[in-house]
DNA sequence: TCCATTTAGTTATCATGATAACCAAATGGA
DNA sequence: TCCATTTGGTTATCATGATAACTAAATGGA
């Protein structure tokens, strides 16, 4: 999250390329604007998957399970695989939609240590519906911003 | 913060946009990378600003002290209005800014319940010596995007 | 002037990210 | 086959974001 309400003005940037002898002015203001624009994106993400209890990340273990070519289960080292999250975040965030009845648990054949995770109906179904929002979202955001 | 390790593919988000009849392909890919792009050079950051005990906040608390034209102190309801952030945590990290003694607080002459706060000497020092390898990693950075 | 409202800051509590350290099952080379 | 190592998952603890609700001082209109 980058939290500058207002960007340093393009003097100021030269200035301390300057002070400091390192970068290009460009460069570095280039990049201050893309992770504000990121976190404006991000803070509107957030407060979408909230007002449908969920969040950014419930939201993409749904979508990896979901976006599956051949099979309709993942295990949780597989999710992990997909998703750059650290493993007790992953685990206790698969927990949290066991419990809300967005996830199933199936024993896995092969490992007796693992377990399979489905979508639910439920789960299938919040997907679908908030879908459209999502991308309605995007559209939008990136049409204010140019 | 962003966390697909695999961004779908054009052919996905075609399949999503159909399905969801919502948007147009490119601006959502564009807009995905996007945040991708950001959460890397985010992630990046932070592991910077760690390893010199500091946080992106705590950094940018720093910053809006220091470029301050007139003045070398703000009080936090000042802070605020510069930093996209709650006065809760705005306050818990200036707490801790205060404890380390990168920041020192000052009576406030005008308001009995505001304080005023500025960089000490340590505060200004470890700005100065963490500045350069900051502009350093942005430029890196976005060398090797593109 | 006096009291209702606003403003500055703080506390309590929660959500969601991380790392370290652990158990138990699976694996694989001597 | 047996034990060391790897792998899948979990627990404990911490960092850092949020909102709600509070105190105390400042402010401003009747």
């Amino acid at each position: 999250m980058f939290f500058l309400k207002e960007l340093p003005t393009e003097q100021m940037v030269k200035d301390y390329v300057a002070k400091t002898g390192v970068g290009s002015t460009d460069t570095i203001s280039k990049a201050l604007l893309m992770l504000r624009e990121a976190s404006h994106l991000i803070r509107l993400l957030d407060a979408y998957f909230s007002s449908h209890d969920l969040s950014q990340l419930k939201f993409l273990i749904l979508v990896v399970i979901d976006r599956e070519p051949e099979i309709d289960s993942l295990r949780q080292s597989e999710i992990n695989q997909r998703l750059d999250v650290s493993k007790p975040v992953l685990n206790r965030t698969i927990n949290s939609l066991l419990e809300t009845k967005l996830l199933k648990r199936l024993d896995d054949e092969e490992d007796a240590r693992a377990h399979r995770l489905a979508l639910t109906k439920k789960g299938k179904n919040t997907l679908k519906q908030i879908m459209p929002g999502y991308f309605e979202l995007i559209s939008n955001f990136m049409e204010q911003q140019s």
